[in-house]
DNA sequence: ATGTGGAAAGTTTTT
DNA sequence: CTTTCCACAT
């Protein structure tokens, strides 16, 4: 009870009695830079300094590990004394998820074990393809990518396999219904064989085990006793109930978000969480943040102008609270190159003006985009930091080495084990392979449970029988061996005996199998890594299955950052470029058929809100893309930037262009290159 | 059982 | 342009 005072000194009235409200259920609508994270974090500090709430009885749900990881930070930062070691649960709602299943799942008696494997979204994909094949459903005709969103789609909404006709009964047609149905109801019998939980599994099985009235699941219930939830506005439906389940009965909740930021649409998130918080929660405290403490004013008010046009959301307007800054610069480039060049003028241009490269980042719509960009700065020097598509653990090799820690965690994951049975070589082809996947098949159980069953798939050779024997053992084997030695070492023996560099120097040539020799050892690094905090296997496998893009992100000093819109949320910096302002990008094309328009707005809202000091944006007459090329529009965004907010340029440094109506003129003067760079 | 080449398809955002 | 898939030869 010694720093509460100290804790509250510069915040504002409205970011005071968020901080300070003790119990029931609070909405706080946080609009961009408002500081929404500090709120969370003193509000966290608060509950335990003033309050005198234990913090193990404190839950913080963020969307990203890297906003948990924030988070904790943070309040270490302010409570270093009170916490010492009794921190409060912060993570994402998967990891929670996943947790509390590793100590409940048998209590579902559906024959999952704590060994559980996650399924990452390219593992499900196949999955599901692969019940496709068995169910004689052409993959040409319904897309395995299409049926998996369908699944996905139903578990964010918690409809199960056995509800999913009844419940979808008037989205799809009838044959539609009947041929994803079986495909969702044999996938979903396949992953109780394999004991594996997909990304939407991790939700789903949560919410029906919290309804139980079970002595163990009454520990879940009861053990939160503060729930803070970030990011609200991008809950789905299944993580909605989640959080309600573990607020009740006393509903001490606190939510904040802000439905101008909501995003992600796509993957389920339903903004009406947010917007019925209130008629979910009649006695709900409601606090507006609204005082921006982020973005010059130009910035903001072309922000707010753009988002203005977006017809379903709350009204308001974020408050300026830093000062004049110079206007938001739009560069016309005739193509992706001459828009790099562009971008590397200016880098150069705030860097002469004492920008640091950590400070700037460029942002885009869709990954691809990045190249163009990429290639310009290698060429230029200029250092930089992908935030990345493809991921280090999508790399074949590290599959490879996570496949085989996978099996021995949990053998019966068939996925991952027929993608080692043969790899490296062991004279397991694919005949073998379909004889017995067959058989598991037939017995409604896993690869596995063949394997080590006592008759032998008839069809097969004693040859064939032996190698597959042989398989089983060191399988075996590497399981009995598990937790004799720390874990690093363990992955080190595995890898040489499966024999797996000489693999791959067999396989690839020198230097490609250089490279990916230095990613398995680069993964070893990153078992060392965790290894301190978590010396067990289950975790570390947990944790590479729900990391993100962002959370391996860090701050570079000195590295220009590239990310796509998506990734930027809840990010900040100085200087944001924002290349690829096209109709058919931003708006994408995609979204546009699909009447997403206001998500892309907002999309854009959120790129523009993530600017301190400047905002650059750009588009091209033409871009190379896909391997084709495009002739886009500039994005109509652009033109609800009020004219007083912004500068065109056109082609070549120093013009300065009335283009379109000739009403554009620029606040800044002269159509000197140097005048628009501080 | 394995290796090769060439055709074909798919590219919004991701826990 | 990339990745994935498939048919055919070894």
């Amino acid at each position: 009870m010694n720093k509460s005072k100290e804790l509250l000194e510069e915040l504002n009235p409205e970011q005071i009695s968020a901080v300070t409200h003790y119990k029931g259920p609070m909405l706080v609508l946080s609009g961009a830079g408002s500081g929404k994270t500090r709120v969370i974090t003193h509000r966290a500090a608060y509950l335990v300094d003033h309050y005198g709430v234990e913090p193990s009885n404190i839950l913080g749900l963020t969307f990203t590990n890297k906003a948990a990881d924030e988070m904790n930070e943070r309040l270490e930062n302010l409570l270093p004394r009170q916490l010492d070691g009794r921190s409060p649960w912060l993570g994402t709602f998967h990891a929670l998820g996943a947790q509390l299943l590793r100590d409940l799942v048998e209590e579902l008696g559906r024959g999952y074990d704590r060994y559980f494997t996650i399924y990452d979204q390219s593992d499900q994909k196949k999955a599901v393809k692969e019940t496709m094949v068995d169910l004689d459903i052409s993959t040409e005709e319904f897309q395995p990518g299409m049926i998996a969103s369908l699944i996905n789609e139903a578990k964010n909404d918690l409809i199960g396999p056995d509800e999913f006709r009844s419940e979808k009964a008037g989205e799809l047609d009838d044959y539609t219904l009947r041929m994803v149905s079986r495909v969702y109801n044999t996938y979903q019998e396949k992953l109780e064989d394999w004991n594996g939980l997909d990304f939407g599994d991790l939700i789903r099985l949560p919410t029906v085990l919290l309804e139980k009235d079970l002595e163990s699941v009454r520990r879940w219930r009861e053990r939160f006793k503060f729930l803070l939830v970030d990011e609200y506005q991008d809950t789905n439906h299944a993580q909605y109930v989640m959080a309600s389940q573990l607020a009740a009965p006393e509903n001490n909740i606190c939510v904040v978000g802000d439905d101008d930021q909501a995003i992600f649409s796509w993957r389920g998130a339903d903004v009406s969480n947010l917007l019925e918080f209130e008629e979910d929660y009649p006695d709900a405290r409601v606090v507006h943040l609204s005082r921006n403490y982020r973005s010059k004013k130009p910035i903001l008010r072309a922000a707010n102008a753009i988002i203005e046009n977006n017809k379903l959301r709350k009204q308001k307007e974020m408050e300026p609270e830093r000062g004049e800054g110079k206007s938001i610069t739009i560069y016309n480039a005739t193509d992706e190159e001459d828009e790099a060049d562009f971008l590397v003028r200016q880098i150069n241009k705030l860097r002469e003006n004492g920008a640091e490269l950590g400070e700037i980042a460029v942002l885009y719509r869709v990954n691809p985009l990045s190249r163009g960009v990429e290639k310009k700065l290698v060429k230029r020097n200029i250092p930089y930091e992908i935030v990345r598509g493809t991921r280090f653990y999508e790399r074949k090799e590290v599959k490879d080495v996570l496949a085989y820690l996978r099996v021995i965690c949990n053998p019966h994951d068939d996925l991952h084990l027929l993608r080692i049975i043969n790899t490296p070589r062991r004279g397991i082809g694919s005949r073998t392979e379909e004889a017995i996947r067959r058989s598991a098949r037939r017995r409604g159980a896993s690869v596995w449970d063949v394997l080590t069953g006592e008759e032998e798939p008839s069809e097969l050779s004693s040859r064939q029988i032996s190698r597959l024997k042989a398989f089983e053992e060191m399988i075996e084997d590497m399981r009995e061996r598990r937790g004799e030695r720390d874990l690093v070492d363990y992955v080190k023996g595995m890898i040489s005996e499966i024999g797996y560099f000489s693999f791959l120097e067999k396989e690839y040539d020198p230097e490609s199998a250089e490279d990916r020799r230095n990613n398995v050892r680069e993964l070893i690094g990153q078992i060392k890594e965790t290894d301190d905090e978590t010396p067990d296997l289950e975790e570390f496998l947990e944790n590479v299955a729900l990391e993100s893009d962002v959370d391996s992100y860090e701050d570079q000093r000195n590295k220009v950052s590239l990310l796509t819109l998506h990734s930027a949320k809840g990010l900040e910096f100085g200087y944001v470029f924002m290349v690829a302002m096209e109709d058919g990008l931003l708006p994408h094309k995609r979204s546009l058929e699909e009447g997403g328009m206001e998500e892309e707005r907002r999309l854009c809202y959120v790129g523009l809100t993530r600017a301190k000091n400047r905002v650059i944006l750009s588009y091209t007459d033409s871009r190379f893309l896909y391997g084709q090329r495009f002739s886009h529009l500039p994005s109509r965004f652009l033109e609800e930037i009020p004219e007083e907010e912004k500068i065109y340029l056109e082609g070549k440094p120093g013009t300065l262009s009335s283009e379109g109506d000739g009403s554009r003129v620029s606040s800044g003067s002269g159509g000197n290159w140097k005048d628009f760079v501080e």
